[in-house]
DNA sequence: ATAGTACAGCGTACGACGTACAGCGTACGA
DNA sequence: TCGTACGCTGTACGTCGTACGCTGTACTAT
């Protein structure tokens, strides 16, 4: 016995390897399919393995999490707050719309890591310099996060992704599932929409335009 | 052996009292404290009971999610649509508050429940009644809707419950982690906040009452 | 060269989970 | 009186997170 050669990486483990690895199998198979047994398989190392890297499944996922935003772009600093603004949001949802497990564990983390910290600073910075106060920054903090979070979470419960994706299923199993006169108006959208080639996808951009225009007289310096 | 008294309840089980339970149990013990069998134990019954009534534990899920949806209040029909909005919108988010784990649970559960879909029958009448155009009334819905999950969501992971707690907490736990020169703006926000007994609990209603009257002037009858 | 120590990784075991399956006692129609 | 259907349950299986103690290797001090 002894240390050998391991079949699916060519070095070690570390706990940059044991998340990357985690979101990776997050991803494919949702978060249900993310045990340790299976982890350590795809690192081609026993399941205890793991557990010199993280202290516990818990600890896993809050640093799966922090992977996650230290892929949101930060704001950059060289042009308007709200171009700014528009391309962090945009970029969070994307990261959001690649790692839909994500949103779920959210909710029951609540120690932010190194890279949310990091992340909600340059967006304070952000708003700060561009004249909100301090107590108005963070009311846009809070919006414009729930924004991001609040697509991300309902797009990640449609069961569609695609405007073809949603013409089809509103026809097959949405619409058949609503008599008209108990949902007149559902049904009135779903025809609506499905006749105007509607696509999910645009929606945030519509929110998110409508935030940023209304925050912008709330500057101090508007 | 044979049927006999229950220790926690009056008479036999139902779908209704096993899904009422189970809310019960998450919101006392979070989702990760309901099992089937403490579930049972709870209804002062046998695990495999259950499934006499639910299909899966998914199907249970399922069902809980629409519980929490049939306790949000309906928009009102005999006021102006932003009040009907905003009292359905503050009735969301009381209710996501009471039952915190729901957040979670909606991003892996796609298909909606018929509370969930009453409630959004309603919401979009109040919205194509009040002049919004089919487009815009689904854009307002999303909108609309993304804050109250945003918000519920990001109270959610908040460490802390009331305007005390995060004096306390910011205070004791969060600013000792905060170098004040890595981050400059998130100091001085916790500062400033701190020192005006700002209570996270207002933020809602902020982001509401923006986005409310942001949407007003995209009515055609406006 | 030798002994000692630290460390990366693993095998086994335990309690709890979701649930398939094969029962059980009771109530009721014939 | 008997059958049969129904509401309910106990047992068992595979999987989960993880406590614990063991390996073999690498490095340090002598």
């Amino acid at each position: 016995m002894g240390k050998q050669r391991q079949v699916a990486s060519d070095a070690g483990l570390s706990k940059q390897r044991v998340v990357v690895e985690a979101v990776r199998l997050a991803d494919r198979e949702g978060v249900d399919g993310l045990s340790m047994r299976r982890l350590a398989g795809a690192l081609g190392a026993g399941a205890m393995s793991l557990y010199h890297y993280v202290a516990s499944k818990e600890e896993l996922l809050d640093a799966m999490i922090d992977v996650v935003f230290e892929e949101i772009e930060l704001p950059p600093e060289e042009t308007d707050w709200q171009s700014a603004m528009r391309r962090r949001a945009v970029s969070a949802r994307q990261v959001l719309a690649r790692h839909p497990w994500a949103i779920g564990l959210m909710e029951s983390r609540t120690t932010p890591g190194p890279a949310n910290l990091r992340h909600h600073e340059a967006v304070t910075a952000c708003l700060r310099r561009a004249g909100f106060s301090v107590l108005m920054a963070t009311h846009a903090n809070w919006l414009l996060d729930s924004c991001v979070y609040g697509y991300a979470l309902q797009e990640a419960t449609l069961p569609f992704d695609t405007a073809d994706d949603f013409a089809d299923m509103a026809e097959d199993a949405y619409l058949p599932q609503l008599p008209p006169d108990q949902f007149p108006y559902l049904n009135e959208s779903a025809a609506a929409l499905v006749a105007a080639g509607y696509d999910p996808a645009e929606e945030f951009m519509f929110g998110l335009d409508l935030v940023l225009a209304a925050l912008e007289p709330l500057r101090a310096s508007a």
